[in-house]
RNA sequence: GGGCGCUUAGCUCAGUUGGUUUAGAGCACCUCGUUUACACCGAGGGGGUCGGGGGUUCGAAUCCCUCAGCGCCCACCA
C-alpha cells in the first residue's frame, strides 16, 4: 500500500491553506444567506501568537467553520489593534536601544517610526493564525489605526462632546509614571505589597506637643497641606484649631477635623495631601486646602521635594525614612502589607495626580447594555456566572478617562483657540474647528479678527486605545461613517464573541455599550468566554515563568489539527485550562486513527457480491449512533460547550466507528467488500468528516480529497452538514445488548487463553432471544462457528450473563467449577443487593405515593430485571453444584 | 471589607428542573496481545463513603444551614 501509515501534517497543512486561499472560501460578502458573523478580538498589532490566541482562535475557527458546512455566510473578520501605550513604550524602547530620546523627536518623527515598526512587526500574529487553520476572512483585515477606523473614532467623540457625555475635567487620575500618561480605572491593577506603616510626629506649632500620624508614604509629607483628627476623638480634642508643622518642610498648617478619619486606625490622625490621594483630595476641597504637587511626570520630585528634587519616588521614601528618624521625627515603623495600584501594561506604580483629561460620562449610556444582558437577554454570556461581574461594573459605572499622554493612536479632535485652556471647540476637522471657534468669538462679541488655522492648536493627547476598539464590531463594516451600507446592515449585530474574562469591561462592556449608542442594537448574541492557559501546575503562562509552550513549534510537533484537538479537549468555558502536552499528543494520536481508517477503506478491494447481513445491521446501527450522536452534538454546540461536542464526535468517531462498525464490515482477509457495503460506509465516513472538520480541518480535507476525486466546489470546506434524522432507539438498544455479548466471549477467550483464530461455539438458555437478530454481528465480532438456542444449560461449559440471558461456551478440557461458582455467587450478591435497594424504595408507600409514575414503573422494572437475573444466577449455581 | 464561584476516580472534568442500574467520561494506570488499518494500536481490568458536619424530603452529588480549603472580581481606609 502507498499511503504511509501516520499521518503527516507538515506534508498536507500548507498545501489546503493554499488551497482554501485560492478558491476564495474564507470570502464573505452579503447575500441571500442567513449571515454568521464573527469579529476576532483584535490582538496587539505588536504581538506573538501564545496559548491564550490559539485557544481563542481554534474556538472562533471550529465555530465559523462550522457555520460555513451548516449553509450560513461565514464571515470571520480579523484585524489588529494598535494597542496605544503597549506599542508606544515598545518604541520608545527601541528608540532607546539606538540612543534616542522621544523627546528628542516631534511628534511627526515619532508617528514615523511608529508606522514603521507596525508596518515591520504588525501582522506577524495573523500570519500565526493561518498556521493553526484559522478562516479568517483575510482580504477584511482591519486595523484600528486605518483612515476610516479613525475617522469613526473621531466622528463618535465629537457626536459624544455634542450630546454632553464627553467633557473636559480636572480630576484625580492615575498616573503612570513610566508611560507618563493617564489610565482608566480598569487599567489599574491592585496588588498587595508588603511595606512598611511609619508612625511620624510632627510638632505642634507654639508649644512643645507633638501628634503622631501613620503613613505608608513619608516622601509624600511634602506635599501635606492639613493634619486631620475625628471631631469624636477625644484623645485628639486638645489639638483642635490649632496647627502643625511639616517635618522636613516646616510648613505650617492647620488641623482639622472631619469623621472620614478612622479612630480606629494607625494613630487616628491622618495627614492630608491633596494631590497625591483621592480621598485627601476630597477632603481638600472640602476644607479649602492648598494643593501641593511634589512629582513631576516621571514620578521624581520637584522642587516641593525639596532637597530630594530630582530623586525618584522611591530612593526618596528610604532616605527621608532615614532623614526624619535623625530629625527625631520617626516614631517607629511596622509592616505592613497593601494594596498598591500598578500599570496593567508597564507594571509600574500608579500615581493618583490631579490633571487636565477628557472623560466620558458612563452611566446612562450603560442603561440599555445593562438590560441587553439582565433583562432581555439579547446579549448572553457564557458562562452565565459571568453575569453577575457585568452587573456589578455596570451598575456601579463611573466616568470613563479616555485621554492618554501619548503619541500613539488617535489625537483628541479638540482645538484650544485664545487663552489656550479654557476657550476649545470639538471638531471632525480644523476646518470645521475653526468654524467653530469663530462662530463662537462671534457670539461673545470678542472678536477683534477672524481666528486662522493657526490660532488653533490641537489638543496634544490621544485616545485610549479601548475607545477605538469599542466601536469594532461596527466600525470594521464601516458602520460609523456610513450606518446604512449594504455590509453593516448584513452583518450586524455578529454572532458570536469569544474572548477572555479579563477583557470583560475593557472590552466587551463597552462594545455592548456602543452598539446601543451606535445601531441601537447589540454588538452579537453570545459572548463566550474562555479561560486562561495555565501550565500543569496552575501557574500563568508567562514569558517570565518561560512556562508557555512555542506555539510554532507545537503545531511543527503535533500538527495543527491535533494541538486544536488538545486544547479543546479539556477547556469547558470559563475554566481556566491547565495545559499539557499530553493532550496535543491525543489530538495528534487522534488524527492518525481517522487517518488509519481512511487507509483501511482505501485498502480494500471492491466487488459485487452479496452483503453480508452483519454488515447490514452494523451499518444501520451506526446509522442510528450517529444520528444520535448528532443530537448531542447540537445540543452540546447550542451551549457552546465544544469540548463536551468533540468529545462526542471523538467517542463515535474512535469507538462506535473504527472499534465497532470497521470490525464488523471488514472482509476476511484478501477478500473483497460487498460494493452496497462499501458505498454505505464511505458515506458514514464521509459524514464523520464533516462532524470532524470544523475541530481537524486540514486532516479531515485532505482525507475527503483522497476518498474521491473532488472539484473546488465539492471541497469539504464547503459541504454539507449533516441533517437532523430521528433516531432508531431499537437499533441501538439491541446493538447495547449485542455488544455486551461480544464483550462477555471476549472477556472468557481472554481468561482462557483462546486466540481469536480459534473459532467458538456459543449457546444461549434465553426467554425472550432479544438478541437473536444480532446473532450475525456477535459471530463476526467473536469469530464464532455457531450460535444455538437452548432449553438448558449446557454441561461443561464457562458461562456468563447479559440482563436474564445466560450463554455457553464449550470449551474442551477443565471447567473450574469453584471459579465458576464463586464467579456466580459475586454477581449474585450484587444483583441481590441491588434488588434490596429498589424494593425498598417500593415498599415504601410514600414513595409509590409521591412519586412520579415513571419513576415507580421504572423501579418496578429494575426490581422485575433484577428478579429475572437472580433466578438465572440461581439455575446457573444449581447446575454447577 | 463586599460580591461571586469552586471542592466528584491518580489528573482534567461531565452530572442539565432532586428519582434510568449501588455515580460517569477522557487521559493516566494494571494485565494480555507483533490478529492481515492504526503499538500514535487492540482486548480486558482496577479505581470514588461525590471536601467535613447538620438539616429538608418517600428519595440528595443535586435543595437549605454551617465549617474548612481554593479561586476570581470589585472597593479610596491613611
Amino acid at each position: 500500500m502507498d499511503i504511509p501509515s501516520k499521518y503527516e501534517p507538515q506534508k498536507v497543512e500548507n498545501h489546503w491553506y493554499d488551497y482554501w486561499l485560492q478558491h476564495n472560501y474564507f470570502h464573505s460578502k452579503p447575500d441571500d444567506r442567513e449571515p454568521y458573523t464573527v469579529v476576532i478580538p483584535p490582538p496587539n498589532v505588536t504581538g506573538v501568537l501564545h496559548m491564550g490566541h490559539m485557544l481563542n482562535n481554534t474556538i472562533q475557527d471550529v465555530l465559523i467553520r462550522r457555520a460555513r458546512l451548516m449553509g450560513k455566510n461565514a464571515c470571520w473578520v480579523p484585524g489588529m489593534d494598535h494597542a496605544s501605550i503597549a506599542t508606544e513604550a515598545k518604541v520608545v524602547a527601541k528608540l532607546k536601544e539606538e540612543g534616542i530620546a522621544k523627546s528628542d523627536l516631534s511628534r511627526e518623527e515619532f508617528l514615523k517610526q511608529a508606522w514603521d515598526w507596525k508596518h515591520k512587526y504588525g501582522g506577524v500574529i495573523l500570519e500565526q493564525l493561518k498556521k493553526l487553520g484559522c478562516s479568517c476572512d483575510w482580504e477584511r483585515t482591519a486595523f484600528t489605526m486605518d483612515d476610516d477606523m479613525s475617522a469613526s473614532v473621531i466622528k463618535v467623540f465629537v457626536d459624544l462632546f455634542q450630546k454632553g457625555l464627553i467633557y473636559r475635567g480636572y480630576r484625580m487620575v492615575h498616573w503612570d509614571p513610566q508611560a507618563k500618561t493617564t489610565l482608566s480605572d480598569e487599567e489599574v491593577i491592585y496588588e498587595e505589597k508588603q511595606g512598611l506603616l511609619y508612625y511620624l510626629s510632627y510638632p505642634i506649632a507654639e508649644s512643645k506637643e507633638t501628634v503622631t500620624i501613620a503613613t505608608t508614604r513619608p516622601e509624600t509629607i511634602l506635599g501635606d497641606t492639613a493634619i486631620c483628627i475625628n471631631p469624636k476623638d477625644e484623645r485628639y480634642a486638645h489639638l483642635k484649631g490649632k496647627k502643625a508643622v511639616v517635618p522636613i518642610a516646616g510648613r505650617i498648617i492647620p488641623i482639622i477635623e472631619d469623621d472620614y478619619v478612622d479612630i480606629e486606625f494607625g494613630t487616628g490622625c491622618l495627614k492630608v495631601t491633596p494631590a497625591h490621594d483621592t480621598n485627601d483630595k476630597t477632603l481638600g476641597e472640602k476644607h479649602n486646602l492648598e494643593i501641593i504637587d511634589i512629582f513631576n511626570d516621571d514620578a521624581s520630585l520637584n522642587s516641593h521635594g525639596l532637597h530630594y528634587e530630582g530623586k525618584d519616588r522611591f530612593e526618596v521614601r528610604k532616605e527621608i525614612a532615614k532623614e526624619l528618624e535623625a530629625g527625631g521625627f520617626l516614631v517607629k515603623t511596622e509592616p505592613y502589607i497593601n494594596k498598591v495600584g500598578t500599570s496593567e501594561r508597564t507594571k509600574a506604580v500608579i500615581e493618583p495626580r490631579l490633571s487636565d483629561q477628557w472623560f466620558l460620562k458612563m452611566e446612562q449610556l450603560a442603561q440599555p447594555a445593562l438590560k441587553a444582558v439582565l433583562e432581555t437577554q439579547e446579549v448572553r454570556l457564557f458562562p452565565k456566572k459571568f453575569e453577575n461581574t457585568y452587573r456589578h461594573w455596570m451598575e456601579n459605572i463611573r466616568d470613563w478617562n479616555i485621554s492618554r499622554q501619548l503619541w500613539w493612536g488617535q489625537q483628541i479632535p479638540a482645538y484650544y483657540y485664545g487663552d489656550g485652556q479654557n476657550d476649545f471647540v470639538v471638531a471632525e476637522t480644523p476646518e470645521k474647528a475653526l468654524a467653530l471657534a469663530n462662530e463662537a468669538l462671534d457670539g461673545r462679541g470678542t472678536k477683534d479678527r477672524p481666528l486662522t488655522l493657526d490660532d488653533l492648536k490641537q489638543d496634544e493627547d490621544v485616545l485610549d486605545t479601548w475607545f477605538s476598539s469599542w466601536l469594532w464590531p461596527i466600525s470594521v463594516f464601516n458602520g460609523i461613517l456610513e450606518p446604512d451600507n449594504d455590509e453593516v446592515k448584513y452583518y450586524y449585530p455578529t454572532n458570536d464573541l469569544v474572548t477572555g474574562p479579563d477583557i470583560i469591561f475593557f472590552w466587551v462592556a463597552r462594545m455592548i455599550i456602543s452598539g446601543y449608542e451606535y445601531r441601537g442594537e447589540r454588538p452579537f448574541e453570545n459572548v463566550y468566554f474562555t479561560g486562561l492557559v495555565r501550565d500543569k501546575q496552575r501557574r500563568k503562562m508567562s514569558k517570565q515563568l518561560g512556562n508557555s509552550p512555542d506555539a510554532l513549534e507545537l503545531i511543527r510537533s503535533y500538527g495543527a489539527d491535533g494541538v486544536r484537538v488538545g486544547l479543546l479537549l479539556s477547556s469547558a468555558a470559563g475554566n481556566d485550562l491547565m495545559f499539557d502536552e499530553d493532550l496535543c499528543q491525543q489530538g495528534k494520536n487522534f488524527a492518525n486513527k481517522i487517518w488509519n481508517g481512511f487507509r483501511l477503506l482505501k485498502g480494500w478491494e471492491v466487488a459485487d457480491i452479496p452483503q453480508p447481513e452483519a454488515s447490514k445491521l452494523g451499518i444501520a446501527w451506526y446509522g442510528a449512533k450517529f444520528q444520535q450522536a448528532l443530537g448531542e452534538i447540537e445540543n452540546h454546540f447550542a451551549k457552546y460547550r465544544i469540548s463536551d461536542a468533540l468529545m462526542t464526535i471523538y467517542k463515535l468517531v474512535w469507538d462506535d466507528y473504527s472499534s465497532w462498525l470497521l470490525e464488523i464490515i471488514k472482509p476476511v482477509y484478501q477478500q473483497p467488500i460487498d460494493r452496497t457495503s462499501y458505498e454505505a460506509v464511505i458515506a458514514l465516513f464521509e459524514q464523520n468528516l464533516k462532524l470532524l472538520h470544523p475541530f481537524m480541518p486540514f486532516l479531515t480535507e485532505e482525507v475527503w480529497q483522497h476518498i474521491t476525486e473532488r472539484t473546488p466546489e465539492e471541497a469539504l470546506i464547503i459541504a454539507q452538514w449533516p441533517k437532523r434524522e430521528a433516531v432508531d432507539e431499537k437499533l441501538i438498544k439491541g446493538f447495547e445488548h449485542a455488544s455486551e455479548v461480544v464483550s462477555g466471549i471476549r472477556t472468557i477467550r481472554k481468561e482462557k487463553n483462546l486466540p481469536i483464530k480459534e473459532a467458538l461455539e456459543l449457546s444461549v438458555l434465553n426467554a425472550e432471544k432479544i438478541d437473536m437478530d444480532w446473532d450475525t454481528v456477535i459471530a463476526k465480532l467473536t469469530h464464532l462457528s455457531n450460535i444455538s438456542y437452548v432449553e438448558a444449560a449446557a454441561e461443561g461449559a464457562l458461562s456468563f450473563r447479559v440482563k436474564s440471558n445466560e450463554y455457553f461456551i464449550p470449551i474442551s478440557g477443565v471447567v473450574n467449577v469453584e471459579a465458576e461458582i464463586k464467579k456466580i455467587n459475586e454477581e449474585l450478591s450484587y444483583t441481590k443487593g441491588f434488588l434490596q435497594s429498589v424494593q425498598k424504595k417500593l415498599s415504601n408507600e410514600r414513595f409509590v405515593n409521591n412519586a412520579p409514575q415513571q419513576v415507580v414503573a421504572l423501579e418496578k422494572k429494575k426490581a422485575a430485571d433484577a428478579e429475572a437475573k437472580i433466578a438465572t444466577l440461581e439455575k446457573s449455581l444449581a447446575n454447577l453444584e
